[in-house]
DNA sequence: AGTAATTTTGTAATCATTACAATTATATAT
DNA sequence: ATATATAATTGTAATGATTACAAAATTACT
């Protein structure tokens, strides 16, 4: 995967902060929120600003390229995944993991005659590695 | 529904704002945020408090009668009926309906070894009524 | 009635997010 | 290469939802 490309493919300029910010979405995977990513990123580039994580976010979802996913309320989190799957969040180390979705069985047994854009599934429990120990 | 007994029953003493407040839960079943609940009872209940609908809200979820649904970020929804079921929200009207899961379908089909507490499924689009005018 | 416990209320504090204007960096034209 | 226009980044202030907190009001108990 070669960021810059990517994002130029997407009509986004491949800035310095965009394309590190990018890096960090699509090589974690770890759902991050806005602070965890500025935090994390702010040692390495000191004059980072948390208004262009916002910003840079909120450009990258409009242009397709990261999902938003809520859990919780009052903290959003960021997955460069975009086809749609669903989340797992353990509520024991906080770890969220993606799981696979077989939408079509949703959606043959909800409310007919609707059309449905968007589907989130998010599961709340503990993971293995929290229930064995 | 005699709704003193239920929040009696639920170890929730029956103030009047208590009564008024999952009263207008349960009868509307309209996944109302705080602000609508206090700007429809405001004028019903004029020494309302805003501070007292968030405190009584989480008084109910805390008691097991009411439960959040959070389908946008910046906006938490309450609703009086606890049983595990999803939600569509219509882009259009905003109107927010309930719809039955078969939640086992989707649990067979995630991780194994897991633990499951809570499962939330939110679907996003147009209604029926909105499709067709 | 008198006292204690609980609930409600209003205000202030907090925290995530957005608005905005100034600065810096990049692209284009001369 | 220099000047000019355009775009991106930054820092600070504003907003809005939620929470903290302490005073006032209500209710329960003696
Ligand atoms: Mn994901
Ligand atoms: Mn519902
Ligand atoms: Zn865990
Ligand atoms: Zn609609």
């Amino acid at each position: 995967m070669n960021i810059p490309n990517y994002l130029a493919e997407h009509d986004i300029k491949p800035s310095y902060q965009r394309i590190r910010i990018f890096e960090y979405l699509y090589q974690k995977m770890n759902h991050p929120t806005v602070d965890l990513i500025y935090k994390t990123l702010a040692p390495e580039i000191p004059t980072l600003s948390k208004t262009t994580v916002y910003n840079t976010l909120k450009l990258f979802v409009e242009k397709g390229i990261t999902s938003t996913v809520t859990i919780e309320q009052n903290e959003v989190r960021y997955d460069a995944l975009v086809e749609e799957h669903g989340h797992f969040k353990c509520n024991i180390c906080g770890e969220i993991k993606d799981i696979p979705l077989e939408i079509e069985k949703l959606k043959i047994s909800s409310i007919k005659n609707i059309s449905v854009e968007q589907t989130q599934v998010h599961l709340i429990g503990k993971c293995n590695k929290c229930l064995t120990q």
